[in-house]
DNA sequence: AATATAATGTGTATTTTTTACACTATTAAA
DNA sequence: TTTAATAGTGTAAAAAATACACATTATATT
């Protein structure tokens, strides 16, 4: 009837046309040595998103970010000495925001890294399976939530939002098609700012208009 | 970091051509004489899945059923004694199948009686925000799960399958395109059978193959 | 036997959405 | 001035979604 009780938290980012995710390197039993997704102990008088929050910011340096709950996980065999509740979440950054070298205050971890997403390697406890948890739900509900704009910086360009469609979707799209989609959907504002240092032509930066898109989804 | 652990099922199942949620009057506090999903704690020993499974058969006489997880409730003040974690689940069952009448098997609560989901009372805790996740969940992926299958009886026809669509989607569907649409998708089988008991014409029963679609959905 | 009742079962035309597909324009660097 | 790299643009065909009404069938009633 009383659990341990902690919550994990993968944190998302877009950098370099591609979806990458923040894994930390334990430096604790059980699982020494091994990759996993950040988290942690929630405090007794913590709600359970401070907790959340509170580990994403020792990660990213970053507050109030965006978050959607996944899953609970409570087998018996999750841990060693027994069962240990998790409630895993995933978080949302923008790359540009993100603090990065960010020294460990804890010493459970020894150093952070952003892997892209497709080049993950096994991790620790069931930490594969929420990962794979999370794509899905960032897959399935694309079209309906402001995800892609939470990993973008606040301008961005026609491209970078199409490679956040590509990289979520798993497959590429059509250029024209998503351009002439994306400009139907009417909740992107066209700026009159373009892309800065690139060696090519600039590209017209957007960005998206919260009142409209929220209009239309509830 | 220790907290008591609870789950808590939102059982639902289709009749009258509506769709319906099984509640129970407490009888303990807190919220005494309120109505609440069936819930309780999770055993030390017992997998999180095995104690829904048990409260859901405590309801409905029926195991292994269909599941799936909504949502970890953990708000420090959801419970007056402090916190209780719990684990939120909804199940679909089939009317049919149900052993109504069962009797309480413990004595926290009194009495299970099925509400149409327009029809629910203020119930206690935040079972109404956990009502409204799971007809949430349930909407969103009407189209891809087989939920609309583990609410009917095997056999169904095309008309009680439609009313479930509606009573879940919450608005009416054209009859000629919804049969058209559900026949294009092929994985309806048509049976040499029909209604029996009806003092109208029989309609001819369905049923779901599922090697279709799970071929289609995975 | 005739009639009333209640629900089943069916087709077509229109609109909307999705898909497939290739070249010119622009900028900075070499 | 040439090269390299990406931006930006339209049309035609196919597929999917929508709007819409009546004849059919089984049972119950008189």
């Amino acid at each position: 009837m009383l659990s341990f009780f902690t919550v994990d938290c993968l944190i998302f980012t877009f950098h370099d046309g591609k979806l990458k995710v923040l894994l930390t390197e334990r430096n604790e039993y059980p699982y020494r040595d091994w990759w996993a997704m950040p988290g942690y102990f929630v405090n007794k008088d913590e709600e359970m998103e401070d907790a959340v929050n509170r580990i994403a910011y020792e990660h990213t340096g970053l507050k109030n970010i965006y978050l959607e709950q996944l899953a609970a996980l409570a087998g018996l065999k999750r841990h060693p000495e027994g069962r240990i509740l998790t409630v895993a979440y995933m978080a949302l950054v923008r790359y540009d925001e993100v603090k990065h070298k960010i020294k460990p205050v804890t010493n459970y971890m020894r150093q952070a890294k952003w892997f892209d997403v497709h080049e993950v390697p096994e991790l620790a406890f069931d930490h594969n399976e929420i990962l794979r948890l999370g794509l899905d739900k960032l897959k399935r509900n694309l079209h309906y939530t402001m995800a892609p704009y939470e990993l973008l910086p606040e301008k961005f360009t026609l491209t970078q939002l199409q490679q956040v469609y590509e990289s979520i979707l798993g497959e590429t799209l059509d250029k024209r098609n998503f351009r002439k989609k994306m400009s139907n959907l009417g909740y992107l504002k066209e700026l009159d700012e373009f892309q800065t240092g690139v060696s090519y032509r600039a590209a017209r930066l957007y960005k998206l208009d919260k009142k409209k898109f929220l209009k239309l989804f509830s």
